[in-house]
DNA sequence: TATCGCACAATTGTATACATTTGGTCAATC
DNA sequence: GATTGACCAAATGTATACAATTGTGCGATA
C-alpha cells in the first residue's frame, strides 16, 4: 500500500492515463474520482495538482483537469525536442568538462550493454536498465541545473523515455542491429566528450535520439489511434 | 480583488517571491501563511501547489515547500537553455515553414520597435512590450507544441524572460547600441526563416538570445546576492 | 427567430475539525 | 559514550459541511 492517500491516487491515477483507461481531452471530476477511489475529494485535488505539474493533465479554465492529448506529431516533437536536450546536454559536457564519476558511469553502462547485446536472447528489462543509467549520467554530465531539470521533465513522458518504443517483437533481428549502432552512439559521444569535441558530442546525440522517430514505425499499436491521440502513453514495456 | 481567494494567494505569494521577500531555500508553512493572510490553509495549498508548478518552489520530502534558490550560474544557464530553446524554434520555423499571419505579427513587432528605438527617449515599457510580442510569435512559429510549452516554461522564470535585464539606467548609448543591433538580429531570423535557412535562423537566435548574458553584467544589484542565490528574481522591471 | 434572463444542477472553492506523520529532545539502557 | 525508545510539538494529510461559481436549458419577450 501507498504511505498517504494522495500518493495512491497519484499511482492509480497516473496508471490509468497512461495504459489508456483515461483518454487523452477527458475530463476528471473529483466528486467522480473521490467515490471510485473511496477517499475523500481533498487527496484527490492533491493528486490531480501533482499530475498537472507532470504534464499529464491540463487545467481547465474556470477549475478542473482534463486529460493531456498527445497525438502523432506531439509524439515525434517531444522526441525531436529530447534529441535537442540531450544534445546539448553532450555539448555542455564536452565543453565544460563534467564529474569523473559521472563519465566513468557511462562507460560501465556502456560495457553492460555490450554484455546484454552478445547474449542471442536479449534480456530486455536489462538493456532498458543500462541505457537509462546511460542517458541520466549524461544528462547529470551537462552540470546545468536548468538543462536537467527540463529533461527530466520531457522524459517523463513515458514516449519521451530514452528506452521508449523499444521493441514490437517482429523484425527481431534488424532490432537488435539498431541496439548495436546505439551503443556504438554512446561510445562515441563518450569519447568526444573525453576529447573537448563539443560539436561531435551534440550532433551524435541528436542522431542518437533520432533513432526514437524510426522505432516509432515499428509500433504494432493503431497509428490512427495515435493520429487522434486517443492512443495509451506508455505504448511498450520501457 | 482576485476572483477567488487561491488566486489572490498565488498574486500575493508569487510576488513575495520575486521581490525577494521570501529568500530562496526558505521553507513556507500552511498555518503561518493562512494566518498572515487571513484566509484558511486550503486556497494556501492549491497557491503553493501552482506555485511548484510554475518552478518558483520545490517540493519537499515528506510535505511542504521551500522558495526555489537561483544563484548566479541558474541564471546564466537557464539563459543558455531559452537561446538553445528559441533557436530550435527558430530552425523549425524555417525548416517546416510557418504560418504567415505569425510570421506578419512578427515583422509588425519589429517595425514598432524600430519607431520605438527612433524616439530620443526610448519608452522601455513599449519596447518591452513589442519585444515579447515578436518572441511569442517565432515561438508560435515553430509549431512544436511541445517545444512551446516547454519555452513557455522557461520564459516565465522573470530573469529568463526575453526582456530581462534591459536596463539599469547607466552606460544609457551602449544600451542603446544593444538594443538596435537586437532588432537588426530580429530582421536577420525572420529573413533567414522566409528564405528558409534553418541554420543561420537557429544560429542568429542563439547569439540574440546570448545578449542577455553580456545585461547580466550590467546589474547594478549586489552580484555576491545573485551568487549565494538570494537576489530577487524580478531585478528589471521587464 | 433571436436574445435576454432566470433558475437549477453540477462542480469547484473554502473553512474547519480531526488524524497522521515527522522530527527532535531527553532520559533510560547497554 | 552511543543507541534506543518514548514522548511531545509542529506540520502536513484527510474528511466533510457549506459557499460560490459556472454552465446549461428553458421560457418569456421583443
Amino acid at each position: 500500500m501507498s504511505k498517504t492517500l494522495t500518493e495512491h491516487a497519484l499511482i492509480v491515477l497516473r496508471q490509468k492515463i497512461m495504459s489508456g483507461t483515461l483518454v487523452g481531452g477527458r475530463r476528471l471530476y473529483e466528486v467522480a474520482l473521490a467515490e471510485e477511489l473511496q477517499i475523500s475529494r481533498t487527496p484527490i485535488r492533491a493528486a490531480l495538482s501533482k499530475l498537472a505539474e507532470e504534464g499529464l493533465l491540463d487545467r481547465i479554465h474556470g477549475g478542473g483537469f482534463v486529460v493531456r492529448r498527445f497525438d502523432l506529431r506531439d509524439v515525434t516533437d517531444t522526441i525531436e525536442l529530447r534529441g535537442v536536450l540531450e544534445g546539448t546536454a553532450a555539448r555542455f559536457a564536452a565543453e565544460r568538462g563534467c564529474d569523473a564519476e559521472l563519465l566513468q558511469g557511462a562507460w560501465h553502462a556502456v560495457q553492460k550493454i555490450d554484455v546484454v547485446l552478445s547474449d542471442n536472447n536479449i534480456d530486455m528489462s536489462l538493456y532498458s536498465k543500462w541505457n537509462t543509467i546511460f542517458h541520466d549520467h549524461l544528462r547529470d554530465a551537462s552540470g546545468s541545473k536548468a538543462l536537467i531539470r527540463e529533461l527530466i521533465r520531457v522524459t517523463s513522458l513515458p514516449f519521451a523515455a530514452p528506452s521508449a518504443f523499444l521493441d514490437d517483437g517482429s523484425q527481431q533481428a534488424r532490432f537488435r542491429a539498431g541496439l548495436v549502432v546505439a551503443n556504438e552512439q554512446h561510445r562515441a559521444i563518450l569519447e568526444a566528450i573525453e576529447a573537448r569535441q563539443s560539436g561531435r558530442a551534440e550532433s551524435v546525440m541528436r542522431e542518437h535520439a533520432r533513432a526514437a522517430h524510426r522505432n516509432v514505425k515499428f509500433l504494432s499499436t493503431d497509428v490512427a489511434a495515435l493520429r487522434e491521440g486517443s492512443a495509451p502513453l506508455a505504448i511498450v514495456s520501457g
